[in-house]
DNA sequence: CTGCATAATGAGCCTATCGTCATAAATCAC
DNA sequence: GTGATTTATGACGATAGGCTCATTATGCAG
């Protein structure tokens, strides 16, 4: 069992990935750096909200800003989100597919 | 780039693990099959609240029930949580790791 | 059928956080 | 210096969800 402190700082991380802005950020952000004006043409969301959820993920350390004159080019790195969505995914798919299983054997 | 509909799913997943309540009822079944009253005894928590916490899982599929006479035997199988957690808690040595070499070089 | 125990659910309070508006800070062009 | 552009942040309304109290549903003992 882990420490109560631990379960606070799993539970903590994934609260950054509960948030489907915070996810498209993040997943928009693998394609490459980009500043924020990017990331509004890119997602739809306000100025606002973009920079409050980069920060969240600057915090934890899922990405990194680097100033170039007045605009800030934020970037992510590593495969750590990727990872743990692609394990979600296949526990989806397979939820999926023992789902249709149970249809079709009725 | 996911589509919106999965990045829906992956926050919604992730949100189940975002609340500590739910990620020790989780490594708690892990250990074995449990009824309520030892879930209860085992983490604290009120009756009601571990009632609905287990609700919330049983419908994403990460714990199943099997009722014995009056009481509900609840379990969780499957390592998804535990590989979930193993990656970030890599994530999370590693990040104290870097900060600590930072200080060190100061 | 009447109690008794266990678990699930409706109603409601309360806190946290999303998302926005307006503003401030920082940088460049002039 | 002024003004324009880009980003970060304070304030705030709205909403979601945790957690509890009380109640209900279900099964067993007598």
């Amino acid at each position: 069992m882990p420490s109560p402190q631990l379960l606070e700082e799993y539970s903590q991380f994934f609260r950054l990935l509960s948030e489907p802005a915070r996810l498209q950020l993040l997943c928009q952000l693998r394609q490459g750096p980009m500043d924020v004006a990017a990331l509004i043409e890119a997602t739809g969301f306000s100025q606002s909200h973009i920079s409050r959820q980069l920060g969240q993920l600057q915090r934890a350390g899922l990405v990194q800003c680097e100033r170039d004159g007045v605009r800030t080019i934020w970037s992510a790195d590593g495969e750590l989100v990727a990872d743990l969505c692609a394990l979600v995914q296949h526990r989806l798919k397979q939820r999926l597919q023992d789902q249709l299983e149970q249809l079709q054997s009725a």
